[in-house]
RNA sequence: GGAGAGGUGGCCGAGUGGCUUAAGGCGCACGCUUGGAAAGCGUGUUUACUCGAGAGGGUAACCCGGGUUCGAAUCCCGGUCUCUCCA
């Protein structure tokens, strides 16, 4: 969400930002502000009518101290009429602020200056490719066949036990998923990210911290029983460990990590590409996350980048990175960079790792704050990664290493998964 | 699922309708004291909104939301979380 303040200070330099998303929040952002100065107004009206009453309250506890009961009550009387006032300023109070609130929610975050405007993934920049991309034997299968003819991972049993989307993995499948977990949590580990076990359901609240509520409240599976939500993604609960937290300057930059299982009921997902691995509904994933302080926030950016480019080295699948265009770009983000590895079977790129700043955005929800050397609070920034989403990794991987006979597991990811190839 | 107890500042903890502007203690910061330190003494120590150039002022907040009352940390209702016991 967008303080108010930079609405206030400088809604110009918002409604051009957003301009880069193809959204115009002029009538919204007037509106707010219209709102804003109404509620300063009446929460003056008001604090001073409180502020009359809390004196002649004080009064009548004197009097009745000193057994001047007529005299009490004669002061009574001149509260009726304030209280009635006081109470309809209250209530129009809180419309406004629900008012403002709501709105609010509904404006993206603004753009950093580097986003270009754009209105689809086609206005994508790319800024870095890495590796070769591998050329394949005759007859070389797409991941879903490599799937079944080596019996790693079962589609039509998840589709039986559960639905669409919901794979078994076994054998040798199930072991390269936890070999991958395992080499992705380690290195996180070794780079200094604390590692947690999330629960994997998660309240309202939270949602809204992170930014999942209220909009894309269809994207999550809801437990309307307890009012719970299956995580999209770990960076849901690893984020909001920090709601209404006020941290320590020194503490700055906070870098946590955890593996979970992702639920997305990806509503309006249809037909193209969503094969196999492509697309599911359960998935796993690393998630990085870095809670850190705003002159320092984009230097993190840069290090979590750095960090994905090296897994994806040493799974030596070929890579491209891209720079979101603003119409592409999530609702919270400031900044996204896509990591896109090339699936040789498919001859596809596909999406594994976004990476992203969300500056003060989800801070301002999450009311996650600092106090600056001035001693006054300030927000944080929140960012985070993928490193990594696994279905598409192995799908490339699978792909990628295939040969004649079998398929080739990467040096780095041999002694995690435990075996040097599948055939 | 049932019964009971409880939730007060950074922490402990008093407070059962108005001298609460939340006692007292611990911690922390600064000062005095000291050769230096400790002890001691003194001062200060929440957040949000808002008014003000500033100094400073107003309002709100004792788990959350309602209610009773001129007035609520305190009484009532609902929720939530923690603990104990039972199933």
């Amino acid at each position: 969400m967008l303080t108010i303040q930079s609405l206030r200070e400088d809604k110009d330099r918002v409604i051009q930002a957003l301009s880069k998303r193809h959204v115009d929040a002029t009538s919204d952002i007037e509106q707010v502000l219209e709102w804003d100065a109404a509620r300063r107004q009446t929460q003056a009206t008001l604090d001073d009518l409180l502020a009359q009453s809390n004196a002649l309250s004080r009064e009548i506890g004197g009097l009745m101290r000193e057994g001047k009961k007529e005299a009490a009550e004669a002061v009574k009387g001149k509260t009726a009429e304030m209280r009635e006032q006081t109470t309809d300023l209250k209530h129009r109070m809180h419309e406004l602020e629900a008012s403002i609130q709501d709105v609010l929610c509904t404006i993206p975050n603004t753009p950093h200056a580097d986003v270009v405007a754009g209105k689809s993934a086609e206005d994508n920049i790319e800024t870095a490719r890495w590796g070769e991309i591998p050329t394949l034997h005759a007859g070389a299968m797409p991941h879903w066949e490599l799937a079944d003819r080596f019996k790693l991972i079962d589609f039509d049993l998840g589709s039986k036990v559960t639905g669409a989307g919901f794979p078994f993995y076994r054998g040798k499948g199930a072991k390269l998923q936890r070999g991958l977990i395992r080499m992705f949590l380690d290195c996180a580990d070794e780079a200094g990210y604390e590692e947690f076990i999330p629960p994997l359901m998660i309240n309202a609240e939270s949602g809204f911290g992170t930014g999942q509520l209220p909009d894309k409240e269809g994207q999550m599976y809801h437990d309307v029983t307890d009012d719970l939500f299956l995580i999209p993604t770990a960076e849901v609960p690893l984020t909001n460990i920090y709601r209404d937290v006020m941290v320590k300057e020194q503490e700055l930059p906070i870098k946590l990590c955890g593996y979970t299982p992702c639920f997305r009921r990806e509503a309006g997902s249809y037909g193209k590409d969503v094969r196999g691995l492509n697309r599911l509904h359960q998935f796993d994933k690393v998630e990085i996350v870095q809670i850190d302080h705003p002159d320092r926030s984009y230097a993190s950016l840069d290090s979590m980048v750095d960090h994905i480019k090296g897994l994806l080295e040493a799974l030596e699948l070929p890579y491209r990175i891209l720079r979101l265009c603003g119409g592409d770009m999530g609702f919270t983000s400031a900044i996204t960079y896509d990591f896109e590895v090339y699936s040789a079977a498919q001859k596809l790129w596909l999406e594994v790792s976004s990476v992203s700043n969300f500056e003060t955005y989800q801070a301002n929800r999450l009311k996650c704050r600092f106090k600056g050397s001035d001693g006054k609070p300030q927000l944080v920034h929140t960012l985070n990664g993928s490193a990594l989403a696994l279905p598409r990794i192995v799908a490339a991987l699978l792909e990628n290493h295939q040969d004649e006979n079998g398929i080739r597991i990467p040096k780095a990811l041999q002694a995690f998964c435990g075996f040097e190839r599948i055939d």
